[in-house]
DNA sequence: TAGGTTATGGGACGATCGTCCAGATAGTCC
DNA sequence: GGACTATCTGGACGATCGTCCCATAACCTA
């Protein structure tokens, strides 16, 4: 493993890096369908071939930014946890901020999420990417109830892709109670 | 309001269901990118020509197909229900069926619900479509606990949008404890 | 400095796309 | 039967698509 150094290297997986950012913000403002070479690489401000040169076909690229924004959202799950954790919370008002913040400001984002989910749906290399969050959840918390953690998460996926669908999102004061109720034991 | 008696409108209007139900076998397989005039018009087995003149435009053809599909999804919630209360049950096992349905022998149809879903997100005028079992389940269930049902709801859209990134779906018999969990009253 | 490697970008190719058009066909109404 | 209307269909147009080719520039190694 050697540190990179090569500054052409560097230069490429910076503008891989920024392709990716491009595609994403392409996704958020016109969704998956709008993904081509030439749209993302206007986006980027870069020539079209770059995108050609640097992911070896557009679904590689496509690919490579909703794995990336999964990633991303997995890692904000995991602070989540954390900060639920310092304040000695049990975290209902945390998932609540969390959810009225994905479907508010981080709308598009989300939606590159359940874009994701829909392209895992049809193709199962992409399932690991699609449950990480689930699975940073799962590993983290503590579950004496198998059944009661199951129907909160699908409680928690559920609250999300109606939000999306809602013509007014709720709010985090609005979800409170709701997550309140998935989390309580009984 | 006459009844349908014009032999062309009748065919015209056969032909468009035709085309409606051809979508829905393409976007099942293949997703809503897969839709094209041609690729619509070779599954119905008529010339491509026939897409454009049915439907003004792709987009309309494709809205038609997703409202189509909600529609005769919440027919079955509503007949499900129905279904329930014929047996004086509550409806945990009905509940728990529908949704081993809709992610197993169903899965195609319901992929193309959340389609309509992440359509519905980005496009206001599609979102009763898209709340449509949401709505059906609402006016007929009688909740006095308003925060419960809330939570039963996104439940249920959870498990089922979960089942379809699942390796292996789980059964109706898996489902039943989380549906069980959901409805049960505390 | 020479030679090899990697990134960049302009231009082009064939394929496919949505949509339109004009003629043909079939059903309705007087 | 003739005028009218709705449906059907083959063919075509321009636009856009993914991808490839090749010359150039930037960088590293020896």
């Amino acid at each position: 493993m050697k540190i990179q150094v090569d500054g052409r290297k560097a230069r490429g997986e910076k503008r891989r890096e920024e392709l990716i950012a491009a595609a994403l913000r392409v996704i958020e403002r016109e969704g998956v369908a709008g993904v081509t070479h030439r749209t993302v690489a206007a986006e980027a401000g870069v020539p079209t071939t770059s995108t050609t040169y640097h992911f070896s076909s557009l679904d590689d690229l496509l690919v490579a930014t909703l794995i990336s924004c999964a990633r991303d959202m997995a890692t904000e799950v995991y602070w989540m946890i954390d900060r639920a954790r310092s304040r000695g919370s049990r975290g209902a008002e945390e998932v609540a901020g969390l959810l009225a913040e994905a479907i508010g400001p981080s709308r598009g984002r989300t939606m590159a999420e359940y874009e994701l989910y829909l392209l895992a749906a049809r193709r199962p290399e992409l399932r690991p990417a699609a449950r990480r969050w689930l699975d940073v959840l799962t590993s983290m918390v503590r579950h004496d109830d198998e059944v009661a953690f199951r129907a909160f998460l699908a409680g928690i996926d559920g609250l999300l892709i109606q939000g999306l669908i809602d013509d007014e999102p709720p709010t985090a004061e609005e979800l409170r109670p709701i997550v309140d109720y998935l989390l309580k034991p009984h």
